[in-house]
DNA sequence: TTAATGATGGGCT
DNA sequence: GCCCATCATTAAA
């Protein structure tokens, strides 16, 4: 397989969160494929919509993990985008496994494979990933490949959020089992 | 089946 | 002190 190259993340958060559908996410012996992702930038429901301590990686990278903490128990994963300056990232909200289904299994306390990566804080879980990779690259421990997708892609409004719920700015594999609800 | 709620702690004003 | 880019469990229907 082959690695998605630094200049594919330079793209606006929309593009690569639509073109992440169908790749590869691979790290410590775990895969899957991406099924579903949302993008974040500049607007109201953004972590970088204010530049803080915690966002402030998404100004000064592309191409780089920003996992962050939330809700006191889980951890979300996403991929910094849009270039040196513009803040961007997209959020790995589901996979469909494909490698290290066992030790999945056994890391989300579940034998159900719809369970495994359905959801952005199962994903961090079942991958065993927490902030130790926050500002690494995705040409480090933890990569992304290209992948080729064959099913239609939908758009709908992002999940958790309390403002800027109008944007379409969550993407789908139509019709897939793994991601995290209809 | 869907809907409401409790868990749990870092980040930020 | 309030707010979460969540999830598992419980309650209701």
């Amino acid at each position: 397989m082959k690695l998605l190259s630094e200049d594919f993340f330079l793209q606006d958060a929309v593009d690569v969160a639509r073109q992440l559908l169908g790749c590869v996410i691979s790290y410590d012996g775990c895969s899957g494929v991406i099924v579903e992702t949302e993008a974040y930038k500049n607007d109201a429901a953004s972590h970088a919509f204010r530049r803080t301590a915690r966002s402030e990686i998404m100004f000064l990278t592309s191409g780089c993990w920003y996992i962050y903490f939330v809700y006191g128990m889980y951890h979300c994963m996403n991929i910094t985008t849009n270039g040196i300056g513009q803040p961007g990232a997209v959020l790995i909200r589901a996979l469909q496994p494909l490698e290290g289904i066992d030790i999945m299994k056994k890391r989300r306390k579940t034998d159900d494979v719809y369970n495994l990566l359905s959801g952005p804080g199962k994903v961090c879980d079942a991958f065993g990933v927490d902030k130790k990779l926050n500002g690494t690259t995705v040409h480090g421990v933890m990569r992304v490949f290209e992948g080729k997708l064959q099913h239609d892609i939908i758009a709908l409004p992002r999940v958790g959020i309390r403002v800027a719920t109008e944007l379409p700015w969550r993407f789908c594999v139509k019709d897939n089992k793994f991601v995290s609800r209809l």
